[in-house]
DNA sequence: CATTTTTGTTAATGTAAGGTTAAAAGCTAT
DNA sequence: ATAGCTTTTAACCTTACATTAACAAAAATG
């Protein structure tokens, strides 16, 4: 697992405070990027893909709220940490209802910076796992939509799925182009392992090929006694 | 605003995870009460009021589950967060399903774990002091105020809806075009999983699709098994 | 090549879950 | 107590699902 520089949008107007805290930050192994006002921001905030937007609140034409319901409205999931003056504790309440993650008074202990940044940085990623990215595929051109138990294919009317075509589908995308082997769908799915789970298992192979059958470029293939292959081919 | 030291309840069986645990969490200013094990937690639950339970998944005895569901149907909104072996996916589903307010990864950031404890507590307590959001929805062309238990269609005479019709139909508002549980409905609404609860609550989704019919757009689908799902189609 | 084993596929069956309506039972305020 | 509601229970029907059976085809075995 090897991880990119983590990517920061900073955006601060007062020009001493933001070169110091750009440099202090890239310092510490951060790739940022740092934008004078609001505007500048979210132009700048369009282009790229970032980890972690740090916004001022107090910005001229465009303060630090403004510019995080515009982020909002591109993108609901990066977090976004305030810069407030101490004290502003109004500005708090306003920032949690456009989504903030955190809040840093101005003037702040650097460490604590840092740690904090790191830590939403960290929360976002396993947050991200344990929610709704768990339940969804992409096979191909179909989407696997493993909670709400739906497949649609190129954004057309999704099929629904019976549970046991949807867990073993999923666990086919798992392994996706590699061997999921009968047992371990028997024991996953059926919770037992004897020839008429086995059958069983068979007949719901028979039915997912049958809706995966719009796009020829996926298939599930056997491989002889040992199990099932999901491949996308390209 | 003077406020309370926020208080905890921290089931885990394991004693050495448990302690150190609860000594971190002390020394963040928590005040914290541990029990053992699924039923000593129950019992200290329902002794005092906590302002979030943090629940191992595996216990002997009695699982995180079960005594989440045990908790909901005395308390249908304390904050509850479960803490499950990194590898389980599969309980993260589960435990949406008794209404879990967030899942930790065993081993986790300390660090990490403090921010979701406040983000949590602070999204529960600005939820219930000021946000109308969570009694007024927007559902296609209606209007649902679940305060008043008044439904209209496009700004027509509203109609008065019963208690369960309301809360089962800002239920399903909540969860908007994702999958609403069954046991989540009845966990909340009728703190009681059986039979006849059950079929208590399909004879309410009948009732509330009879009034979503006004607008074509709206539907009620049903999850096989899982639940229901609110969609409205554009 | 003949035979056995595994897999592909379709259809039939039985069971469980959900849809619907109506009657019975509970409430609550008068 | 009773009128007017809400909620539960019951009944009956439809749909969804999983399993099993049956037979065909493919792959392995010897």
């Amino acid at each position: 697992m090897e991880e990119h520089k983590k990517r920061i949008l900073l955006v601060e107007d007062d020009p001493n405070f933001g070169t110091v805290l750009k440099d202090y930050l890239m310092m510490n192994d951060y790739d940022v990027t740092h934008a004078k006002n609001g505007m500048e921001g979210f132009e700048k905030f369009k282009k790229d893909d970032f980890d972690l937007c740090i916004l001022d609140v107090m910005m001229p034409y465009k303060d630090g709220f403004t510019l995080a319901k515009e982020i909002r409205e591109k993108n609901t999931d990066v977090p976004i940490v305030f810069l407030t003056a101490k004290t502003m504790k109004e500005d708090v309440l306003k920032g949690y209802k456009v989504g903030a993650d955190d809040y840093l008074n101005k003037p702040f202990d650097s460490e604590v910076l840092l740690m904090k940044i790191k830590a939403i940085i960290q929360r976002k990623a396993t947050e991200t796992v344990s929610d709704s990215k768990q339940f969804e595929f992409k096979i191909g051109g179909f989407d696997l939509n493993s909670k709400l138990r739906f497949l649609s294919f190129n954004g057309a009317e999704p099929v629904k799925l019976s549970p046991k075509e949807n867990e073993l589908l999923r666990l086919l995308a798992l392994h996706e182009n590699d061997l999921m082997p009968r047992e371990l769908a028997l024991t996953k799915i059926w919770r037992d392992d004897n020839y008429f789970t086995s059958r069983s298992m068979d007949v719901y192979i028979a039915k997912l090929r049958k809706y995966l059958k719009l796009d020829p470029k996926v298939e599930i293939l056997n491989i002889h006694g040992e199990g099932f292959r999901l491949v996308v081919n390209s």
